[in-house]
DNA sequence: TAAATTAGACCGACGGTCGGTCTAGACTGA
DNA sequence: TCAGTCTAGACCGACCGTCGGTCTAATTTA
């Protein structure tokens, strides 16, 4: 095989991209060490050269993707200044818009994703990102109380409930999508789960019944069409 | 290997047991197929004229014994006769109160399950148990709503997410558990995680702060000594 | 030339397959 | 009635391909 030497970091940058393609089109299990090393055409020495095992690949490519993940979305905060209220309805939007504006990497990770062979990519995702959104997330409920719009003895241990149950919410929806596809009724249940999901939110940070609006319905029925 | 042979359930109902008592004991990807078959004195062929795979047998001790607890579940809800609130709080204080009399079951559960390599267990039993549990806990809160001291629009979501909550709950212990095991503060650290879900459940199926007492808390702190 | 990097042969463990054996009990006919 | 026959299906274990991971030697780099 011709030789070709990399700097380290471009070469790590390649196993994380590879795992990213694959892992996501493939699921995790489903993709074997093999398949990788030959993806970018190198042997498995170098694999084992840069990665202790095929989980610590996995744990490094999901530390990028979320640690990406909460830049963006503390970006989002810091260019808007606006009541905590809003700021938590942008919150949840902004992440629906990103998700309706890359459908088709939304869904083909829906397929791949969602079967009991990814359950560890999925879980070390869901867990990262619970952990890396909640500080946030608490820092926005601490203001809504101090604006008087939200009111809860644990903003803290609320923003983490809210999060876990949003990832419940995504494992249903994705159930609900994948069962029946294309067909009609499939956004009035999403839809439905949605809108529980929003009166449960408002009820665990104490708002007033109506306030939160987490979710563009137009956007919604599109992206299910 | 000498052979013998018995009747096609008892065979059937030795691998299960089998199973539990490996999967819960040491795991379920750290028990190959090789160590079950050892574990009964029976032959790899065998195993493979009982079950599919591996994971047929896991599908099948999970069924087992999830569909015995949520029987045992049903038979307390049968013989006491009281405020829907009342068997709310019953419900979840007998569950406790099972777990304070396996203490040495539960325990080494919590230190063989908890690891990723059985995502997959975990995940087979409680989504199984929470589909088993709640029914029942929606037709409680139906009967809370009808009795007034429960109010939601939405009671079967409602349940669903309290149940998932709770297995959430239950993973967050057991990390703080695993993390501290024997230290003093680890039962205050418990004990505010299961009082923080205390409330939110309330605020879920609306009903007066400090209606429900779900955790028996002398028990707990028994449990943690 | 020492250190870093890479190739790829090799390993043991694993889940799973397959051709065939063995036995309990049903069925036969005298 | 009972020895002989037959059959379903319980059972065996050698074998297979795949996998994650190891190791040594070769090559490149600085």
């Amino acid at each position: 095989m011709a030789r070709t030497t990399k700097a380290h970091e471009e070469r790590r940058a390649e196993f994380l991209e590879a795992a990213r393609e694959l892992f996501y089109r493939h699921g995790y299990s489903d993709t074997s060490v093999a398949v990788i090393i030959d993806h970018i055409g190198v042997s498995k020495g170098t694999f084992y050269h840069y990665f202790e095992s095929k989980e610590d690949l996995l744990d490094q490519m999901v530390e990028q993707s979320t640690s990406e993940a909460a830049t963006i979305l503390q970006s989002i905060l810091d260019e808007t200044d606006t009541t905590a209220l809003d700021q938590f309805n942008q919150l949840f939007r902004r992440a629906t818009h990103w998700k309706a504006e890359h459908k088709d990497l939304i869904m083909m990770m829906l397929h791949a994703l969602y079967r009991d062979e990814n359950l560890l990519l999925r879980h070390k995702m869901f867990k990262r990102s619970v952990a890396a959104t909640t500080p946030t997330l608490a820092e926005i409920i601490r203001r809504g109380m101090a604006e008087g719009t939200m009111q809860t003895r644990y903003p803290a241990e609320t923003a983490e409930w809210i999060m876990e149950l949003g990832i419940i919410l995504n494992e249903k929806v994705a159930g609900i999508i994948l069962a029946g596809e294309g067909q009609p009724e499939t956004y009035q249940q999403v839809e439905h789960w949605f809108t529980v999901y929003e009166r449960k939110v408002e009820k665990m940070i104490g708002a007033k019944d109506g306030s939160l609006e987490i979710f563009d319905r137009s956007e919604l029925r599109e992206f299910l069409s």
